[in-house]
DNA sequence: TGACTAACGTTCGTGGCACTAACGAAATTA
DNA sequence: TAATTTCGTTAGTGCCACGAACGTTAGTCA
């Protein structure tokens, strides 16, 4: 938002345009999250990665990038980082050569442990304004409006 | 997203993240708005700009960027672009020349008019699987937090 | 077996958007 | 009169979604 935005006297047709608040409120997500993340050194697809690769166990890059929708060319340097960091093993597959496969390391599942406690405050603080049943009908709606828009677009 | 991702399988904790959620669908709704309106041979800001004219008559730049939100570093090419296609009319403003007033033609006027069709059948492709009521919930939410993340931070 | 196709990891590049910095000109305030 | 602020404008930064292309490796099928 530009630094001296009068939301205030947004012309009516603007601010009531649903597109128009979900970008805003995205961004504002965005933002908090970003920089929640940053205290922490971390980076959303830091925490992408990591639970991805919590919950599925090891897996190649490609595999990462389908399950967080990172696109795999930019998972490059998020495992890197991740790496460098010491949070994952970045091990060439002897099955299949081209594939690596990326392991959590026990360090990397305690940095995610405390990402996931980091991750659920942001949410909270994201949500504030909102009662626990609101905030089930927001995600319920919004689930909805993904799987409606996530279907192939050109059959 | 990926060209290929499987939303199906990622894993539960992130697809239920309320802010990724949020992103997503304002990724998709932006997808939709700005190719829908490059049909039009328009853009968003266009029709942020051409809005907040119609609303509030002949104002300057500065005053158009803080009614719409975009920056008025940003305001000068869509003014540009809008001068250049016959839509508004860029004068220095006699009473204070650092000011430039911008008004609105006639075939700004009429080119709004289909822009506003266009928005307003994009809006309900976009909540398509929601009914009306449902559509006014979430927007209602979206306002909410809207409003409460739009306060200065740093009291 | 050999030719074709497809997947993988990687590098590089693009375009859009939010946002900042700086500047000259002009207005406002002290 | 001097200091500060506003305006339009240019240039540039950083992040992100996304695509192109390439060498490497696997699977497919004639």
């Amino acid at each position: 938002m530009t630094d001296t935005m009068d939301e205030q006297d947004t012309p009516e047709p603007l601010r009531a345009l649903p597109s128009r608040m979900l970008s805003l409120v995205a961004m504002h997500a965005d933002r908090l999250v970003s920089e929640g993340l940053a205290g922490a050194d971390a980076r959303k697809w830091h925490y992408a990665a990591l639970v991805a690769l919590r919950e599925s166990g090891p897996v190649s890059q490609a595999q990462l990038s389908r399950r967080t929708g990172v696109y795999r060319s930019d998972m490059v340097s998020v495992i890197n980082e991740l790496a460098g960091r010491g949070f994952v093993e970045r091990t060439p597959d002897p099955d299949d050569r081209r594939r690596n496969v990326i392991t959590i390391t026990s360090q990397g599942r305690r940095h995610l442990e405390r990402l996931d406690k980091l991750i659920a405050e942001l949410q909270d603080g994201l949500l504030a304004p909102l009662t626990q049943p609101e905030r089930e009908t927001l995600t319920g709606f919004l689930a909805r409006l993904l799987a409606h828009h996530s279907r192939r677009e050109a059959p």
